[in-house]
DNA sequence: GCAAACTATGTAAACGCTTTCATAAAAGCG
DNA sequence: CGCTTTTATGAAAGCGTTTACATAGTTTGC
């Protein structure tokens, strides 16, 4: 079993005939050193199979190379290809993403922090703004640069969307066609303002023209097409019955859909539906659905490159990106009758 | 701005009165120090705002606290189902867990898997057993716990899922209901073990009943519902047509199945289809899929829980859990007429 | 009642790197 | 050609822990 023991700085030292200082230099500003000195350091290196200890560089540095990220759950189609594209930018920029999720717990978002912030990322990135003072006072005071996705709160850069123009987006839409009626199904709004701030987008369309949306007419649900589903059949039951069903997130959407379809009920014909996110899902579906495009990939991208861009220095002001949102109107809903 | 210095063992040591050695056992040992001490030692602790520099703690112990996992992609309902378990237990035992995803690009990986050897991760998950030997000799050399999942290399500790027979599974259950012209949509063979042997499964029930697959009658695309339509496209000009589609992820079936739906085809009466890996969606689906469920949620707790007892030392002889999978007979597969 | 075995703590040496400072050699300059 | 500036290297001091070893003080056992 050859598995002496990895070769330091110092074994690359030794075997090429200089101090650890020029070796360490070679291998993070090789133009500090002299080229031939750097040749036959990097000849060395490279027979000994030295690996730069990341653990010991982090501590003598204070750079860890490795930036915290903290979402609500890995397992959403919107988070998960946020999180895919931030990946690939920063592994392209030789930074290591430590991930953590917390399943909309406040708790244990606070534990995370802690531990990400205690492992010495250089950089850290969150979802939303909404989250016990004591939290905020933690990050603050750990002095890492921070950016946050979806909502922000000043002062802290940010990578936004306009949730609530989102909501009002389709709810107006789907006044402007003619409905009255509506159901809304959405997420559990304690601790997430994203969706809170759907939810109003959705009720003040709806004020504008002097419509009430009643407590009755709102169905707080897990994020899954199971529950979209249950929560359609809670909604199907309020007399007058709506004539059109937003799901706050497309899946509730399209769970809630499908229920209505099951049932017998023709869509768009009877009930209008329509979602927010436009998931790769929401085209393909029959009909296919109508959403708010959120450009969940460009947030992860936005967010990475800002975080890079705040990690390389430049001190610019405080940035807010906010990211545009589309209505994509499909054939889940359709004029009232 | 009080950004002064984050407190250190020293720090502590100073004003509980004792050695920092005492503090540091406190932190980590407690048992080790007597109750009185311990308590002084924790009140200051607590009122400095003492947090152990983790990066610190792993140069020293040589623990890092981190496992490593690296993945295809992230954005795969399939991938992150996987590890929201994982991080969630994980968690639980104060993992951190450091991702990376490749893209299903070898050299990717390896620079990935370096990268997180050099961080110096406590444990490592992979996905596949196909790699380059360099890799695997990386692996070995670094001397890091390792598991795999999906499909397993003997000689290192596995959770797998019999993906040959997921693919003869459906296949079979086709045949069996009197199939016997087949197209099959799979993800790009090349580097990817789990593909090439679903693929395997479907050839050998074929050949079981005589029935060869050639080449037209596989398509081979990116793993999104998109591409399960064109690949669709392509197998429907085939001559003669086939009376069942596999595709060999559920998203790809689910897309062929809306193209066939789209071209006034009816499934299941004229194409049955069916998939593998039973994702949410594929219940809902109208007709709902018939697949083959994958369980890449418990694939996910029984890695971590692997590793875990990996870590905790329990030298157990090398581990191959093998998690069960089942035909799912839904709507979307009928009896060939 | 004394050697042997603990127990609680302190001292100091790692861990493997970065980085400041010093030094010597080389280069630039009027 | 002497003086200043630049460049390439080395010595050594950290970075904040953990931990082997040493040292008293306490038990234990016969």
């Amino acid at each position: 079993m050859p598995l002496n023991r990895k070769p330091t700085l110092t074994d690359v030292a030794r075997e090429s005939g200089c101090s650890i200082a020029t070796v360490s230099r070679a291998m993070s500003q090789p133009n500090l050193v002299q080229p031939d000195t750097l040749e036959r350091v990097r000849l060395v290196a490279k027979r000994l199979g030295y690996v730069a200890n990341r653990k010991a560089r982090a501590l003598a540095s204070g750079q860890s190379n490795t930036i915290g990220v903290v979402v609500p759950t890995l397992n959403s189609p919107i988070f998960s290809s946020t999180l895919q594209e931030m990946q690939r930018l920063f592994a392209a920029h030789e930074y290591q993403l430590l991930i953590a999720s917390h399943e909309y717990d406040p708790a244990n978002e606070a534990a995370a922090l802690a531990q990400l912030i205690s492992h010495g990322v250089d950089g850290l990135i969150i979802v939303g703004a909404e989250r016990p003072e004591s939290t905020w006072a933690m990050l603050k005071a750990s002095g890492i640069p921070l950016v946050q996705m979806w909502e922000g709160r000043a002062g802290v850069d940010r990578v936004t969307v306009d949730s609530f123009q989102a909501g009002y987006l389709v709810a107006r839409y789907l006044l402007d066609v003619g409905h009255r009626r509506f159901g809304v199904i959405c997420g559990h709004l304690q601790n997430n303002d994203r969706q809170k701030a759907r939810v109003n987008g959705i009720r003040v369309a709806l004020q504008e023209v002097g419509v009430t949306l009643a407590r009755t007419q709102i169905s707080e649900q897990p994020l899954t097409i199971a529950a979209g589903r249950s929560g359609c059949m809670t909604l199907l039951e309020t007399v007058p019955r709506p004539t059109a069903i937003i799901g706050t997130v497309d899946l509730l959407a399209i769970g809630a859909m499908i229920e209505a379809q099951g049932r017998g009920i023709s869509v768009p014909e009877t009930i209008s539906f329509a979602g927010i996110d436009n998931v790769d899902f929401a085209a393909h579906l029959s009909p296919s659905l109508t959403t708010v495009d959120i450009p969940a990939a460009s947030m992860g991208t936005e967010a990475a490159a800002l975080l890079l861009q705040r990690l390389s220095n430049s001190p610019t002001a405080e940035a807010e990106i906010i990211l545009p949102i589309t209505l994509v109107v499909r054939h889940s809903s359709t004029r009232a009758e």
